[in-house]
RNA sequence: GACCGGUUCGUCUAGGGGUCUAGGACACCGCCCUUUCACGGCGGCAACACGGGUUCAAAUCCCGUACCGGUUACCA
């Protein structure tokens, strides 16, 4: 069997860093064991999502190299799956309608709401309390019929639980009773995440779930519609997650521009360089090496060689010097002295006619003066910034 | 609160019962090289969260505590 995998970024905003790392570990994982990198945009809340996003995404895949093997999949253009194996499991009886008015959620503070109303519960709380979970399908129905708006939840199951065997983190198991009964489908008609995960991932022949630590509790419920859909299940591999000094998250609204991937480019990093700081950020070989060509990541890449502890990007916003992690710039650094002059070159004229600085001379009758001089000039540069910057003095 | 993870130098990490007076890299400091800077070379500083067990032997296995993180939505 190949093995096909899939990065499903949301477009909602650019290319976080974390991601960028998650799509880099699919693509090793893909083209280590001979099977195929997917991309699927989770583009299923409307409001949230953008073009400009999805572009900016899209571009900060190109920029790192990860070519999709087959054409990219919109979970929107699979809506109306979604919705009819809905309707499929409340006909079953493994789901049922909820006519629950709809919470008006503000936007605002919503983890803390959620947080806050939990720990008022406590461990009381039956996740099996809902009313409607055993209304008659008579009842149901006729409600339905009405007209009444419903949404429609998994029914899980009283007693057991789910597992699973990470390829990371080993051995998993939830209780069903920390489990509610998870919403499929909005009363507007809009599938919900995990019920669209799941059907993309069984459609798409998905055999390796590789993501954010963040979904652990996702799983288990897609697990439980894996079961309710009588499907088999997808291996899964869970990535520690890239924190903020502090061990606080990394966020846009806290942290900035230093957590998305355009913003490396933009500050003359090397895509290779990036690339291979990031493939060491919770995975290692174990060997002392640290240099690393896609080829030899996509050689020596495996899953059980990823790390359970959260990593740290160490970066220092009030200091010119020290804006993102020193290991990433020694790492660009290192790319720029040592990599082939005939791979430098290209990247060091995009960087000057970007800045005005090129001259045409320098491809003609200066080419040998000009290669030399950069030659000379790159042991002492951090990033392709630095050849418009320091090198305007040649 | 509950459930689930995690905890080795400042940071990224190696190590998964004896080879650990815990290895590498970045950062930092010193020396050498160099007219200067950088590169390079050599050296230094610096860590097994805590407490109990198990064992002849624990960074490594078990239990507890602490701390950190994730999740707890008709978001993804």
């Amino acid at each position: 069997m190949t093995t096909r995998v899939r990065f499903a970024p949301s477009p909602t905003g650019y290319l976080h860093i974390g991601s960028a790392r998650t799509a880099l570990f699919n693509y090793l994982f893909a083209k280590n064991t001979g099977g195929k990198f997917l991309v699927r945009v989770e583009d299923t809340d409307l409001q949230r999502s953008t073009e400009e996003s999805l572009a900016s995404i899209l571009d900060g895949l190109k920029w790192l190299g990860f070519a999709p093997d087959e054409e990219i999949v919109f979970q929107s253009d699979n809506a109306e799956k979604h919705r009819q194996t809905a309707l499929k499991l409340l006909e079953e009886g493994k789901a049922y309608r909820d006519f629950t008015p709809k919470e008006d959620r503000s936007d605002k503070n919503i983890k803390q709401d959620i947080a806050d109303k939990a720990r008022k519960q406590g461990d009381k709380k039956d996740m099996r309390d809902n009313p409607f979970r055993d209304l008659s399908k008579e009842e149901s129905d006729k409600r339905a019929e009405a007209g009444e708006p419903f949404a429609i939840r998994l029914k899980v199951a009283e007693t057991g639980k789910t597992s699973f065997e990470d390829a990371v983190y080993g051995e998993q198991e939830r209780d069903y009773a920390d489990i509610e009964d998870l919403v499929l489908l909005r009363s507007d008609g809009h599938p919900l995440y995990n019920l669209a995960v799941v059907c993309d991932d069984i459609e798409m022949d998905i055999t390796h779930v590789i993501r954010g630590q963040d979904h652990l509790t996702n799983t288990h419920k897609q697990i439980l519609i894996y079961e309710a859909l009588g499907k088999e299940k997808p291996t899964f591999a869970h990535l520690p997650l890239i924190l903020a000094p502090g061990g606080k998250k990394l966020s846009k609204r806290i942290h900035g521009e230093i957590v998305s991937m355009t913003t490396y480019r933009d500050a003359g990093f090397i895509a290779d360089a990036f690339r291979n700081f990031l493939a060491l950020l919770g995975w290692s070989a174990g060997e002392e090496q640290e240099i690393y060509s896609l080829d030899e990541l996509v050689e020596k890449f495996s899953l059980d060689r990823i790390n359970q502890s959260n990593a740290t990007f160490n970066f220092d916003a009030n200091n010119e010097r020290r804006w993102t992690d020193d290991k990433a710039i020694w790492m660009n650094a290192e790319y720029i002295r040592t990599m082939n002059l005939d791979e430098l070159i290209p990247l060091v004229r995009e960087e000057l006619r970007n800045e005005k600085l090129w001259r045409e001379e320098y491809d003609d009758n200066e080419k040998d003066w000009f290669e030399s001089t950069v030659d000379l000039i790159r042991e002492r540069f951090y990033t392709l910034k630095d050849f418009s910057g320091q090198g305007r003095a040649f």
